[in-house]
DNA sequence: ATGGTCGAGGGTCGA
């Protein structure tokens, strides 16, 4: 029986249960992650998601901004909600799942977009998602005989070349600058995280999670960027069993500008 | 060339 951990930036949870609830239902992954759920745990749509067999909850939502949120068909216990660089958005939040007789450390992560200018001096937003990522170098994949640990999340950074449209146009596109690419694998590798994503895949392949409201035809444009990831200890990697970026999202009704993601462990 | 579109909230701001 697999463990199978799904990662979703849904641009608002409420008004997005239908097709998160559809996706649920199709997929049937054993934990979701979501991201910028932009509501108070209040307003979080607890009822609806255990209707449909996710009893298990783990919510950090703010009013209007922000916001993670796992749930789980399986049970779940909250390790920590941690605050980034003295502030006090809701942007992370991590879980433990029990495997059997071992257990999963899962960090879920809104990686701040870091606003229009990739000037530090003049944009404080920038400034505030480089030193976002320099404070998760903190954020290591732990592991022993008995435990792992799982990374996933928005982390608006699409690191390699192959992970966005065109690698020459978007140098100075937030998301994709050198200052940002660079940091972002250098806080990975002092982790000892994995990209599962680009685990035996051609460098050359194109990966893409995100595709912008802005376009009139987003399938046409074809101007995608990979902004969400997965990440594990290297221990998960003899379990891992594969994962899918669920593109067909991206045209449902109503949709995020960002698709679920799916990886798979025969573990559990 | 430098828009374009969403969501929350009700103040435009964040993405």
């Amino acid at each position: 029986m697999p463990l199978s951990v799904a990662t979703w930036n849904i641009n608002s949870v409420r008004l997005r249960m239908p097709i998160v609830e559809r996706f649920l239902v199709e997929n049937a992954p054993d934990v979701l992650c979501l991201q910028e759920t932009k509501c108070v745990d209040d307003q979080f749509p607890s009822a609806a998601f255990r209707k449909i067999g996710y009893r298990h909850l783990a919510i950090s939502g703010q009013k209007g901004y922000h916001g993670v949120a796992i749930v789980a068909r399986r049970p779940i216990e909250v390790v920590e909600r941690r605050r980034f660089c003295d502030k006090d958005d809701c942007r992370h939040i991590s879980v433990r799942v029990p495997v059997g007789d071992k257990s999963v450390l899962l960090h879920n992560f809104y990686v701040p977009a870091g606003g229009d200018e990739p000037d530090p001096e003049i944009n404080w937003k920038f400034r505030h998602k480089l030193d976002f990522v320099a404070e998760m170098n903190a954020v290591r994949a732990e592991h022993d005989a008995n435990s792992a640990s799982i990374l996933v999340g928005d982390l608006n950074i699409a690191p390699l070349e192959h992970d966005v449209w065109s690698h020459k146009q978007l140098l100075n596109v937030v998301s994709h600058t050198p200052v940002e690419t660079e940091s972002f694998e250098a806080m990975r590798k002092a982790g000892s995280w994995v990209d599962l994503m680009r685990h035996n895949v051609p460098y050359e392949q194109k990966l893409y999670t995100w595709w912008s409201y802005r376009a009139r035809d987003w399938e046409a444009s074809g101007r995608g960027r990979r902004l969400d990831h997965i990440w594990s200890s290297e221990n998960l990697l003899p379990v891992f069993s594969g994962y899918d970026i669920l593109r067909d999202a991206r045209g449902w009704e109503k949709p995020s500008d960002h698709v679920p993601v799916i990886a798979r462990f025969d573990i559990g």
